[in-house]
DNA sequence: TTGTATGCGTTATCAT
DNA sequence: ATGATAACGCATACAA
């Protein structure tokens, strides 16, 4: 490949001076006489002159490169989580990198580059984070800040919802509209937030003396959709059902519609979990725990802020955000059916 | 800021060899002596040594990272997008580098970053690559792939769908489908994609001997519910609507939905374009144009590996993926409504 | 096989 | 105000 950019020594060259004045040219707050400064420019402009940004960050240990590691944008949640990131870093002077890991696996491939590249911190929002992949993430050195796993370990930050909570409102809501056979349909049963969401609705559902059946499959709408099959096909058919992501409560009320298998849709509630923007369209119209995403966000971005100003403190470590119940007609008045089957 | 890493340097002193000789150990195919290379093996483990790789970019002027530049990601069809770039990105050993950009303004601060970090490419899926934008990008020198904008100029890659096909496609089936008050709801009407459906959506019609309605707004559900709204208050309401993507029309269908506005729902037929994984879904069951996101997504690549291995040529310019009609009950039989009102 | 020396493009320090 | 020099961490050509 052959040589792409001119360097500030070769503007330097053209413009008969010193590499060091075309630096302070660019550099900002040093003083340079008009002139020189006036021949510089126009120099750096012939040669289509790019700062090299580079050697500074080996120079500083600063990359002002954020990872942010990802399982999945298909679910809205993450792809605004990560346009929000993107945002707000660029504005603090910062850079993210995405990348994506499906499995430990994959890690292996990930871990490398981000030490490699020097990335100030890594934001993990990953559905799952496995004892495995924190201890590759934590071996690195790198600051850690994992969205939506709670961690324990000092030296990193956590941030999630109160889960438990979210499976409690659930409950609650669910039983207050009058559902009696309780079901919960989550993902993968290694996540924590669906452990929490599952516990919290799984204890509030006792309180009130009813066994919900637990099914779980993946944060997808096709994971809702599977569940959803099962549960219409029981002889006790559930009419209050919570989900652990919105995606999965979409994919239970298309079955539904589907499959018109629930001939009284008035007595089918169902809640999801998240709140993404889909939730409110009009045929869902979705009953859903609120996560209080820029609450979320913005504490991750604090973090971030504390360290590049390097002033973190021992309680920074974990944080959880309240949850809210967006009550909407998908628990009031029931699943909508349509007009005429399809 | 402390230091952060052991260097090479570190290695070697510790391990009792020189710096060239971890580096080789590290660098693969070099030759080393077993004892040798498990003694600088043992000192990097101890001082926690990860290469560094921003040397590396210097001295070969490749960076392994490719910009990725977006409007925004909480439209589906970019995110899944951005997804698949970053895992085939990935495999191919390199990095993606996510920036968004709103206004030629928010360019400024981007552009420098573009080149600073030494990307050896830029994707833009900016759904509005302006001209000022474009010149920026070029200005860097830096090998430009336009994502769905079609681009003249030699040096710059640009693959997009048939937009005019697109909306002869979807003029064709609505009139098929019988109907005769045509309307298309489009995004910015200075996006070329847009500007391209609109423009075949109309020609086809007037060869049938009818002129469309037509009502642009962004490329947003907000956007197709607020034009539909307008559509609706008409005195002679469409009956076949051409929404320039599926967010509009879902934003088309929930006002509908919402208003009751048209009495026989059976009559408004909607199609949409881009075929996001939300079409299919039972409510909407959303007719639309399906574009061939692989082959478009697999031609990028396909240049992105033509520029690191420097075989371009001239005929990679540009680069037109068919599209082709989603058939759903949206065009069919009509928008469904539900049973009751919410 | 291993060590020495040089260079990549900056910024910062020191001297002029 | 400007120039010379060192340093960041690595890779490579060359010497041993």
């Amino acid at each position: 490949m052959t040589k792409r950019y001119a360097s500030s020594t070769d503007v330097a060259n053209l413009a008969g001076v010193s590499q060091s004045t075309v630096s302070r040219c660019f550099g900002g707050d040093t003083k340079v006489s008009p002139e020189v400064k006036a021949r510089v420019l126009a120099a750096a402009e012939k040669l289509a002159y790019r700062p090299n940004l580079l050697p500074r960050i080996m120079l500083t240990d600063q990359s002002k490169i954020v990872a942010f590691v990802t399982g999945g944008l298909h679910n809205p949640f993450y792809s605004r989580v990560l346009e929000e990131f993107i945002k707000r870093l660029q504005d603090m002077g910062c850079q993210v990198m995405v990348f994506h890991v499906e499995s430990d696996d994959s890690l292996d491939a990930v871990a490398p580059r981000l030490s490699g590249y020097r990335v100030d911190a890594i934001v993990s929002a990953l559905s799952v984070l496995t004892d495995t992949a924190l201890e590759q993430f934590t071996k690195l050195g790198i600051p850690l800040i994992s969205f939506n796993t709670r961690l324990q370990k000092k030296g990193l930050y956590s941030i999630s919802s109160d889960n438990m909570l979210a499976g409690q409102l659930a409950a609650r809501h669910l039983i207050e509209e009058g559902g009696q056979r309780l079901a919960f349909i989550g993902g993968p049963d290694n996540n924590p937030a669906n452990i929490d969401r599952c516990h919290g609705f799984t204890k509030e559902a006792q309180k009130h003396g009813i066994t919900p059946v637990i099914l779980n499959d993946e944060f997808t709408f096709a994971g809702g959709a599977r569940q959803a099959a099962k549960l219409f096909a029981m002889s006790q058919q559930p009419d209050a059902i919570f989900c652990a992501d919105d995606l999965i409560a979409m994919g239970v009320i298309d079955t539904l519609w589907r499959t018109s298998g629930i001939k009284h849709p008035d007595t089918l509630r169902v809640v999801g979990c998240d709140d993404i923007p889909q939730a409110s369209w009009a045929p869902y119209d979705l009953s859903t725990i609120q996560q209080d995403e820029n609450a979320m966000i913005n504490r991750a971005i604090s973090i971030l802020e504390k360290i590049y100003a390097d002033t973190l403190e021992e309680e920074d470590g974990q944080y959880m955000v309240e949850c809210h119940m967006v009550v909407r007609s998908s628990s009031k008045t029931g699943v909508l059916l349509p007009a005429r089957t399809i």
